[in-house]
DNA sequence: TAGTGGTCTAGACCACTTC
DNA sequence: AAGTGGTCTAGACCACTAA
């Protein structure tokens, strides 16, 4: 299948994961040294180092120069290992069995503000979407977002497409892949849509995610703004290793 | 000073990342490459593409093969100060050159409630600091610090640590190493504490922090909850790729 | 002192993009 | 074909921990 593109240290941490989370190795003790795995795996030990990083950095093993290379028990009772940072898969997925619907209330091309420009890394006279949703979860409004996307890019959206998900569509219509996100958070006061669309008091305050969604390719394709009720939603963040 | 100690592909990332921030390079076109690069700091190819890695981690660069290394723009944001999802630094640290000071309101110890213990993996008997902090950034109130951390863990804890870095005491005094943390970052709204330290007014939402930070060994050493004026906070997260 | 992991090198070769 | 980043090597040397 696809196996055959892994590089090596790729395959090797697989491998080693598979193997201590089958109980492969005894946590009390250290595992056998990088000298010893890499002649097992016969490679040279920079790539072993490469292998065991990625191990490190998804927080299932640990290193100490002097000791050797321990694994981390928190991996098990953390019920299962740790995906990084979360998704950038798109709400729809995220939820997965709940019911989510969204309600378009803005759907319209238009020149891009030199904010959004930049961070799309487009020119302004490259066209952009600009989209408002709300999306309901369980029938409950759970979010606002405020989107936008060069059309040059993302081709082909229509009130459909907005009606379901965009993720989906732009991965399996269009066939892209989504690779990495940038996010800021923060507190508002609530405005006027939040109070209409969220129901939001005028004490009630808001979360907003702002974040530039990027593809394989680096280009990013989404500029947006997302905002939650603040008894609503909660924002996870995992940092592992250095 | 400790910049000795330092190795080299860190030492570049820190220059290349000033550089960039600085404007020193042309964000529309590429960076040199990688190889002009290794030339110009002296060292091989394999130190400069770690030290390039780390700013890709970093989501300030990002990298494609046959056509070379760019900035990514979205790593400029003005104004408010920036808690990357990457560090565990602590405050002190993260703010590097301006004056930080911290006003201890609350510093004991008791036995922890379940969800507290529960966090830090310890049982209900064993004790915990609890602490309260304001602490300020060029003397304008920054944020509100609740803290607990085991006390048989983080020994010898003083008013006069808590003055300045608690970080850098368990780094540098004990000789631990920090490595992970999980967050929950949420909006809420002000309460006495807040409109009192931070001087928030009663419609000014504030932001919470809430994590527990482990130890290079696995085991969690803090349990926080750190709340900011809405307007003075903003938390980035950059995730990339799998 | 022996054994561990961490840094760094100087190169070879490969994969992808653009011309 | 030229230029870029990605993988991998075989080894040197260093730093830390333990017996």
């Amino acid at each position: 299948m696809s196996n055959k593109k892994k590089p090596k240290y790729e395959k090797i941490a697989d491998e080693l994961r598979e193997r201590i989370l089958n109980g492969g190795y005894n946590v009390e003790e250290a595992m056998p040294d990088e000298i010893q795995l890499a002649e097992e795996f016969e490679v040279s030990r920079m790539t072993m180092k490469r292998a065991l990083e990625i191990l490190v950095l998804e927080g299932i093993i640990y290193r100490q120069r002097g000791q050797g290379t321990f694994i981390l028990p928190s991996s098990f009772s953390q019920g299962r290992i740790n995906v990084l940072n979360k998704e950038s898969q798109g709400l729809t997925k995220l939820l997965g069995e709940r019911a989510v619907r969204s309600e378009v209330l803005q759907f319209e091309v238009r020149f891009p503000e030199a904010e959004v420009a930049r961070h799309l890394m487009i020119e302004k006279t490259d066209p952009v979407y600009e989209i408002r949703r709300v999306r309901y979860v369980d029938d409950e409004p759970y979010v606002i977002e405020h989107t936008f996307m060069p059309s040059s890019l993302i081709t082909g959206v229509t009130r459909e497409v907005l009606d379901s998900s965009i993720y989906r569509y732009i991965q399996e219509e269009l066939g892209y892949t989504i690779t990495s996100s940038h996010k800021m958070i923060r507190a508002d006061k609530p405005n006027q849509w939040d109070h209409e669309y969220l129901g939001n008091e005028e004490t009630d305050p808001v979360i907003e995610v702002e974040q530039v969604v990027f593809l394989g390719n680096g280009k990013p394709f989404e500029y947006s703004f997302s905002r939650h009720r603040y008894d609503k939603f909660v924002f996870t963040s995992v940092h592992i290793g250095r």
